[in-house]
DNA sequence: CTTGCTGCAAAAGTTTTGCACACGT
DNA sequence: ACGTGTGCAAAACTTTTGCAGCAAG
């Protein structure tokens, strides 16, 4: 049978809308139809993803914020800490929802593009030893592993043989 | 008495130049005066540098590589794994001579924007321990810890007294 | 002579900005 | 009315590309 009791880890966090919108005003900002619906769009996108790509599934689902204005709100949601920016090389931008996501490590196999995501808890512990070692305060980091997965090791070898 | 016997570190690891004519005989390209003067360049960039800023260095010092030039050879000088691509944040593209060096982490200040490098060996002793675990053959990587530097902090604290 | 290289200027792509008008309080 | 937000188009920036002439094997 389904428990009574609520999942904590879902009642602590208020949802992301609330979050957004506290911190809106805490700055002296509005929370208008577009942030809301472009923060909707963000909570729709399973992974990493680009500004454009975003607004092209806006507009294909009929919302009509502009070009201007998501990009705007993608560094208000920066701000905020909702998302995060995704490092993987210096082509364009990109972002991710990592609000109250563990942090996550990345392996970007150079061959087929390919990324996978993991969680280590070694990842976070060694950030930690080496912000102490500086008197660094950590609010984020990136780690990403450039090289070949199997696959594309298997792809450049089938390649070859042309 | 100095010895006789030469650091194996240093005959075993041809100068970047030969590195770089090796690399681009190999790809049937030609070690021009223009490559050899950019790469020059990029020798005497103590840390991180961006495309530009290599530019403008080069044309104060009277050298005449156009921007294409620098920018075409700076994607041959990656190929080659002379300099890697620095990724801190997705303003611009960042590089730095990286050939024969201990890969490093860093440490971002985001009040400073200091930029604190430091080699430690759990670090890629974690990237062997994923890589192996996921069939991931590693070429480089990325470790990026973005917070506040006591410095940061301070002047911070120092602004809020107004 | 064929292949690659350079410089220039133009193009391309992403992100930002100026401005006029609109909205909510 | 005021301060903030929005859309649009233009601007700003970084990086890439097309092309004509040049250099080297």
């Amino acid at each position: 049978m389904t428990p009574a009791v609520p999942d904590p880890a879902i009642t602590l966090t208020p949802p992301l809308c609330s979050i957004f919108r506290r911190f809106l005003k805490r700055q002296g900002l509005k929370f208008t139809p577009e942030r809301a619906e472009i923060l909707e769009a963000v909570l729709r996108k399973p992974g990493i993803f680009e500004a454009e790509e975003l607004l092209a599934e806006m507009r294909q689902a009929g919302l009509r914020a502009s070009k201007a204005t998501v990009y705007r709100t993608l560094k208000h949601l920066l701000d905020a800490g909702i998302i995060s920016e995704v490092l993987i090389d210096s082509e364009r931008a990109r972002y991710q929802l990592t609000f109250g996501q563990t942090p996550k490590g990345r392996l970007v196999c150079v061959e087929t593009d390919q990324i996978i995501e993991f969680e280590n808890p070694a990842l976070t512990a060694l950030r930690d030893r080496i912000c102490k070692q500086y008197g660094f305060e950590p609010l984020s980091f990136q780690f990403t592993i450039y090289g070949t997965s199997p696959q594309g090791r298997a792809a450049v070898e089938k390649a070859s043989k042309d």
